[in-house]
DNA sequence: AATACAAACTGGAATGATTCCGAAGTGGAA
DNA sequence: TTCCACTTCGGAATCATTCCAGTTTGTATT
Protein backbone atom coordinates (compact mmCIF):
# COMPACT_ATOMS: atom_id res chain seq x y z
CA UNK A 1 0.00 0.00 0.00
CA UNK A 2 2.84 2.63 1.42
CA UNK A 3 5.16 1.25 -1.32
CA UNK A 4 2.47 1.60 -3.98
CA UNK A 5 2.18 4.92 -3.61
CA UNK A 6 5.47 5.72 -3.68
CA UNK A 7 5.76 3.31 -6.82
CA UNK A 8 3.32 5.58 -8.28
CA UNK A 9 4.72 8.84 -7.43
CA UNK A 10 8.06 8.19 -9.12
CA UNK A 11 5.94 7.34 -12.14
CA UNK A 12 4.58 10.26 -12.43
CA UNK A 13 7.55 11.84 -12.18
CA UNK A 14 7.14 13.63 -9.02
CA UNK A 15 9.80 14.30 -6.29
CA UNK A 16 10.43 12.11 -2.78
CA UNK A 17 10.49 14.77 -0.29
CA UNK A 18 10.18 13.95 3.40
CA UNK A 19 7.05 15.71 3.84
CA UNK A 20 5.61 13.26 1.02
CA UNK A 21 6.89 10.72 2.66
CA UNK A 22 5.55 11.97 5.82
CA UNK A 23 1.67 12.74 4.00
CA UNK A 24 1.53 9.10 3.02
CA UNK A 25 2.53 7.52 5.84
CA UNK A 26 -0.98 9.41 7.47
CA UNK A 27 -2.49 8.27 4.55
CA UNK A 28 -1.82 4.69 4.77
CA UNK A 29 -2.25 4.44 8.75
CA UNK A 30 -5.32 6.33 8.27
CA UNK A 31 -6.81 4.73 4.99
CA UNK A 32 -9.86 3.48 6.58
CA UNK A 33 -10.92 7.04 8.29
CA UNK A 34 -10.95 9.46 5.17
CA UNK A 35 -8.61 11.53 6.94
CA UNK A 36 -9.32 15.77 6.52
CA UNK A 37 -6.26 18.27 6.19
CA UNK A 38 -6.13 19.02 10.09
CA UNK A 39 -5.59 15.65 10.70
CA UNK A 40 -2.87 14.47 8.37
CA UNK A 41 -1.40 17.97 9.31
CA UNK A 42 -0.78 17.52 12.43
CA UNK A 43 0.25 13.99 12.05
CA UNK A 44 2.31 14.12 9.70
CA UNK A 45 3.99 17.00 11.61
CA UNK A 46 5.24 14.02 14.27
CA UNK A 47 6.88 12.52 11.37
CA UNK A 48 8.78 15.17 9.38
CA UNK A 49 11.03 17.80 10.75
CA UNK A 50 9.05 21.01 8.97
CA UNK A 51 5.69 20.53 7.50
CA UNK A 52 3.59 23.43 6.59
CA UNK A 53 0.37 23.70 5.98
CA UNK A 54 0.43 25.39 2.73
CA UNK A 55 2.41 22.17 2.03
CA UNK A 56 -0.31 19.35 3.15
CA UNK A 57 -3.01 21.16 0.81
CA UNK A 58 -0.56 21.27 -2.57
CA UNK A 59 0.86 17.74 -1.36
CA UNK A 60 -3.16 16.39 -1.45
CA UNK A 61 -3.90 18.39 -4.71
CA UNK A 62 -1.08 16.71 -6.35
CA UNK A 63 -2.09 13.23 -5.47
CA UNK A 64 -5.39 13.83 -5.82
CA UNK A 65 -5.07 15.28 -9.34
CA UNK A 66 -2.09 11.85 -10.19
CA UNK A 67 -5.11 9.61 -8.99
CA UNK A 68 -3.40 8.34 -5.97
CA UNK A 69 -6.18 9.39 -3.51
CA UNK A 70 -9.39 11.17 -4.00
CA UNK A 71 -10.35 14.45 -2.91
CA UNK A 72 -13.78 14.42 -1.08
CA UNK A 73 -14.67 18.15 -1.08
CA UNK A 74 -17.26 19.53 1.11
CA UNK A 75 -19.23 23.22 1.82
CA UNK A 76 -18.83 23.62 5.46
CA UNK A 77 -16.57 20.58 6.37
CA UNK A 78 -12.90 20.38 5.29
CA UNK A 79 -11.93 18.32 2.69
CA UNK A 80 -11.70 15.00 3.17
CA UNK A 81 -9.22 12.22 1.48
CA UNK A 82 -10.32 8.78 0.38
CA UNK A 83 -7.37 6.59 -0.34
CA UNK A 84 -9.43 4.58 -2.34
CA UNK A 85 -9.79 6.12 -5.53
CA UNK A 86 -12.74 3.36 -7.32
CA UNK A 87 -16.14 4.58 -6.94
CA UNK A 88 -18.47 3.91 -4.39
CA UNK A 89 -20.94 5.64 -2.39
CA UNK A 90 -19.95 7.21 1.12
CA UNK A 91 -21.81 7.39 3.73
CA UNK A 92 -21.95 10.15 5.91
CA UNK A 93 -23.20 9.93 9.59
CA UNK A 94 -24.90 13.29 10.16
CA UNK A 95 -24.13 12.85 13.81
CA UNK A 96 -20.35 11.57 13.87
CA UNK A 97 -19.33 12.23 11.23
CA UNK A 98 -17.93 8.95 10.23
CA UNK A 99 -17.83 7.93 6.51
CA UNK A 100 -18.45 4.28 5.46
CA UNK A 101 -17.88 3.17 2.12
CA UNK A 102 -20.98 1.60 0.58
CA UNK A 103 -19.26 -0.18 -2.49
CA UNK A 104 -20.72 0.03 -6.59
CA UNK A 105 -22.85 -1.66 -8.06
CA UNK A 106 -25.50 -2.01 -5.54
CA UNK A 107 -28.99 -1.35 -4.96
CA UNK A 108 -29.50 2.21 -4.05
CA UNK A 109 -32.73 2.10 -2.78
CA UNK A 110 -32.26 3.45 0.94
CA UNK A 111 -34.63 0.72 2.52
CA UNK A 112 -32.13 -1.91 0.92
CA UNK A 113 -28.69 0.00 1.76
CA UNK A 114 -30.35 0.07 5.44
CA UNK A 115 -30.86 -3.48 5.49
CA UNK A 116 -27.05 -4.68 4.16
CA UNK A 117 -25.37 -2.04 6.28
CA UNK A 118 -27.52 -0.68 8.91
CA UNK A 119 -27.22 2.92 7.77
CA UNK A 120 -30.24 4.91 7.41
CA UNK A 121 -30.02 7.31 4.71
CA UNK A 122 -32.41 10.41 5.44
CA UNK A 123 -30.90 12.78 2.38
CA UNK A 124 -28.92 11.87 -1.00
CA UNK A 125 -26.85 14.09 -2.96
CA UNK A 126 -25.43 12.35 -5.93
CA UNK A 127 -23.10 14.62 -8.40
CA UNK A 128 -22.26 12.49 -11.73
CA UNK A 129 -19.43 15.09 -13.43
CA UNK A 130 -18.53 14.97 -16.85
CA UNK A 131 -19.56 16.90 -19.66
CA UNK A 132 -22.82 17.47 -21.16
CA UNK A 133 -24.24 17.18 -24.81
CA UNK A 134 -24.18 20.56 -26.02
CA UNK A 135 -20.16 20.71 -24.57
CA UNK A 136 -18.82 17.83 -26.23
CA UNK A 137 -20.73 19.00 -29.49
CA UNK A 138 -18.09 22.52 -29.18
CA UNK A 139 -14.46 21.77 -30.40
CA UNK A 140 -11.71 22.83 -28.18
CA UNK B 1 -45.68 26.45 -8.60
CA UNK B 2 -45.36 29.74 -7.20
CA UNK B 3 -48.67 29.26 -5.57
CA UNK B 4 -47.48 25.91 -4.10
CA UNK B 5 -43.99 27.94 -2.53
CA UNK B 6 -46.23 30.83 -1.03
CA UNK B 7 -48.92 28.23 0.40
CA UNK B 8 -45.97 26.06 1.79
CA UNK B 9 -44.42 29.15 4.14
CA UNK B 10 -47.46 29.80 5.44
CA UNK B 11 -48.22 26.40 6.76
CA UNK B 12 -44.71 26.88 8.36
CA UNK B 13 -45.63 29.99 9.50
CA UNK B 14 -43.06 31.92 8.07
CA UNK B 15 -44.25 35.21 7.22
CA UNK B 16 -44.67 36.30 3.85
CA UNK B 17 -42.32 39.52 3.32
CA UNK B 18 -41.49 41.30 -0.20
CA UNK B 19 -38.34 39.84 0.28
CA UNK B 20 -39.09 36.51 0.32
CA UNK B 21 -41.61 36.78 -2.37
CA UNK B 22 -39.16 38.09 -4.47
CA UNK B 23 -36.93 35.29 -4.02
CA UNK B 24 -39.66 32.97 -4.45
CA UNK B 25 -40.68 34.58 -7.84
CA UNK B 26 -36.40 34.27 -8.91
CA UNK B 27 -36.84 30.46 -7.83
CA UNK B 28 -39.92 29.50 -9.94
CA UNK B 29 -38.43 31.64 -12.74
CA UNK B 30 -35.65 29.87 -13.07
CA UNK B 31 -36.06 26.97 -11.59
CA UNK B 32 -34.60 24.74 -14.64
CA UNK B 33 -30.97 26.36 -14.00
CA UNK B 34 -30.38 25.77 -10.30
CA UNK B 35 -29.70 29.49 -9.78
CA UNK B 36 -27.11 30.32 -7.32
CA UNK B 37 -26.91 33.09 -4.37
CA UNK B 38 -25.17 35.95 -7.12
CA UNK B 39 -28.18 35.37 -9.21
CA UNK B 40 -30.65 35.42 -6.89
CA UNK B 41 -29.90 38.04 -5.42
CA UNK B 42 -29.02 39.96 -8.54
CA UNK B 43 -32.37 39.23 -9.75
CA UNK B 44 -34.47 39.64 -6.19
CA UNK B 45 -33.07 43.27 -5.99
CA UNK B 46 -34.86 44.11 -9.41
CA UNK B 47 -38.28 43.05 -7.74
CA UNK B 48 -37.82 44.30 -4.37
CA UNK B 49 -37.37 48.03 -2.87
CA UNK B 50 -34.35 46.34 -0.63
CA UNK B 51 -32.80 43.06 -0.55
CA UNK B 52 -29.36 42.42 1.52
CA UNK B 53 -27.35 39.57 0.64
CA UNK B 54 -27.63 38.12 4.40
CA UNK B 55 -31.17 37.88 3.99
CA UNK B 56 -30.84 35.91 0.45
CA UNK B 57 -28.73 33.47 2.74
CA UNK B 58 -30.86 33.37 5.81
CA UNK B 59 -34.26 33.25 3.43
CA UNK B 60 -32.70 30.17 1.52
CA UNK B 61 -31.55 28.13 4.27
CA UNK B 62 -35.26 28.96 6.27
CA UNK B 63 -36.35 27.14 2.90
CA UNK B 64 -34.58 24.52 1.99
CA UNK B 65 -34.68 23.54 6.18
CA UNK B 66 -37.86 23.49 5.47
CA UNK B 67 -37.90 21.43 2.32
CA UNK B 68 -39.45 23.95 -0.09
CA UNK B 69 -36.13 23.97 -2.06
CA UNK B 70 -33.29 22.27 -1.96
CA UNK B 71 -30.01 23.07 -1.18
CA UNK B 72 -26.41 22.05 -3.61
CA UNK B 73 -23.63 22.28 -1.56
CA UNK B 74 -20.11 22.88 -3.87
CA UNK B 75 -16.74 23.28 -2.68
CA UNK B 76 -15.63 26.01 -4.89
CA UNK B 77 -19.04 26.63 -6.45
CA UNK B 78 -21.22 29.02 -4.23
CA UNK B 79 -24.38 27.28 -3.38
CA UNK B 80 -26.89 26.38 -5.72
CA UNK B 81 -30.44 25.34 -5.00
CA UNK B 82 -32.62 22.96 -6.72
CA UNK B 83 -36.76 24.17 -6.46
CA UNK B 84 -37.14 20.35 -7.08
CA UNK B 85 -36.52 18.73 -3.72
CA UNK B 86 -36.64 15.12 -4.66
CA UNK B 87 -33.81 12.79 -5.13
CA UNK B 88 -31.94 12.66 -8.17
CA UNK B 89 -28.68 13.01 -9.68
CA UNK B 90 -27.47 16.08 -10.84
CA UNK B 91 -25.64 16.15 -13.78
CA UNK B 92 -22.83 18.96 -13.58
CA UNK B 93 -20.84 19.94 -16.61
CA UNK B 94 -17.39 20.74 -15.92
CA UNK B 95 -16.90 23.08 -18.83
CA UNK B 96 -20.12 25.45 -18.61
CA UNK B 97 -21.36 24.33 -14.82
CA UNK B 98 -24.53 23.67 -16.01
CA UNK B 99 -26.37 21.12 -13.85
CA UNK B 100 -28.61 18.38 -15.70
CA UNK B 101 -31.23 16.70 -13.48
CA UNK B 102 -31.64 12.58 -14.38
CA UNK B 103 -34.05 11.04 -12.65
CA UNK B 104 -34.09 7.91 -9.98
CA UNK B 105 -34.43 5.14 -10.48
CA UNK B 106 -32.67 4.27 -13.46
CA UNK B 107 -29.33 2.43 -14.27
CA UNK B 108 -26.63 4.05 -12.86
CA UNK B 109 -23.65 2.59 -15.14
CA UNK B 110 -21.94 5.99 -16.86
CA UNK B 111 -22.57 3.91 -20.38
CA UNK B 112 -25.83 3.61 -19.93
CA UNK B 113 -26.27 7.72 -18.38
CA UNK B 114 -24.39 8.87 -21.67
CA UNK B 115 -26.17 6.64 -24.04
CA UNK B 116 -29.99 8.18 -22.54
CA UNK B 117 -29.07 11.52 -21.99
CA UNK B 118 -25.24 12.39 -24.25
CA UNK B 119 -23.64 13.62 -20.70
CA UNK B 120 -20.31 11.57 -20.27
CA UNK B 121 -19.27 11.02 -17.10
CA UNK B 122 -15.72 11.70 -15.94
CA UNK B 123 -16.47 11.58 -11.97
CA UNK B 124 -18.51 10.49 -9.86
CA UNK B 125 -19.83 11.44 -6.25
CA UNK B 126 -22.63 10.40 -4.23
CA UNK B 127 -23.23 10.94 -0.95
CA UNK B 128 -26.26 9.35 1.39
CA UNK B 129 -26.71 11.61 4.49
CA UNK B 130 -28.24 9.69 7.40
CA UNK B 131 -27.21 7.76 10.66
CA UNK B 132 -25.10 5.16 11.03
CA UNK B 133 -25.23 1.57 12.64
CA UNK B 134 -23.45 2.77 15.84
CA UNK B 135 -25.43 6.00 16.72
CA UNK B 136 -28.45 4.34 15.76
CA UNK B 137 -28.04 2.16 18.85
CA UNK B 138 -26.70 4.97 21.02
CA UNK B 139 -29.76 6.47 23.00
CA UNK B 140 -30.32 10.74 22.95
C1' DA C 1 31.34 14.36 -4.92
C1' DA C 2 30.16 18.76 -6.87
C1' DT C 3 26.86 21.44 -9.90
C1' DA C 4 22.58 23.12 -11.67
C1' DC C 5 17.94 23.75 -12.11
C1' DA C 6 13.31 22.66 -11.93
C1' DA C 7 10.38 21.20 -8.49
C1' DA C 8 8.95 21.63 -3.84
C1' DC C 9 8.51 24.09 0.50
C1' DT C 10 7.42 28.05 3.51
C1' DG C 11 4.48 31.30 5.96
C1' DG C 12 2.00 35.13 5.72
C1' DA C 13 -1.31 37.57 3.13
C1' DA C 14 -5.35 37.27 0.17
C1' DT C 15 -9.65 35.19 -1.30
C1' DG C 16 -14.42 34.34 -1.22
C1' DA C 17 -18.54 32.12 0.18
C1' DT C 18 -21.05 31.96 4.23
C1' DT C 19 -22.32 33.06 9.02
C1' DC C 20 -22.77 35.99 12.92
C1' DC C 21 -24.44 39.90 15.49
C1' DG C 22 -26.76 43.79 17.42
C1' DA C 23 -29.84 47.10 15.99
C1' DA C 24 -33.78 48.54 13.28
C1' DG C 25 -37.91 47.27 10.77
C1' DT C 26 -42.34 44.89 9.90
C1' DG C 27 -46.03 41.10 9.09
C1' DG C 28 -50.14 39.76 10.97
C1' DA C 29 -52.74 38.11 15.06
C1' DA C 30 -55.51 40.04 18.72
C1' DT D 1 -54.17 50.18 16.18
C1' DT D 2 -50.96 47.83 19.12
C1' DC D 3 -47.51 44.66 19.95
C1' DC D 4 -43.89 41.43 19.52
C1' DA D 5 -41.71 37.63 17.59
C1' DC D 6 -40.01 37.08 13.31
C1' DT D 7 -37.25 39.46 9.53
C1' DT D 8 -34.08 42.24 7.64
C1' DC D 9 -29.86 44.88 7.42
C1' DG D 10 -24.94 45.62 6.72
C1' DG D 11 -20.66 45.26 8.29
C1' DA D 12 -17.53 42.44 10.73
C1' DA D 13 -15.97 37.79 11.55
C1' DT D 14 -15.05 33.08 10.13
C1' DC D 15 -12.58 29.55 8.03
C1' DA D 16 -11.00 26.42 4.55
C1' DT D 17 -8.30 27.06 0.77
C1' DT D 18 -5.26 29.44 -2.58
C1' DC D 19 -1.77 32.59 -3.90
C1' DC D 20 2.74 34.57 -3.93
C1' DA D 21 7.55 35.65 -3.66
C1' DG D 22 11.50 34.11 -1.67
C1' DT D 23 14.15 29.99 -0.03
C1' DT D 24 15.33 25.25 0.05
C1' DT D 25 16.13 20.74 -1.86
C1' DG D 26 15.69 16.37 -4.77
C1' DT D 27 17.96 14.30 -8.40
C1' DA D 28 19.94 13.99 -12.95
C1' DT D 29 24.30 15.03 -14.91
C1' DT D 30 29.02 15.92 -15.04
Amino acid sequence: MKEDLISQLKEKGLKLTPQRLAIIDVLVENCDGHPGVTLIFNEACKKAKRVSLSTVYATLKEFSENGLIKQMEFDRMENRYDVDPSDHINLICNRCGKIVDYRLPATLEPRDIARRSGFVVTDTRMEFHGYCRDCLKRPD
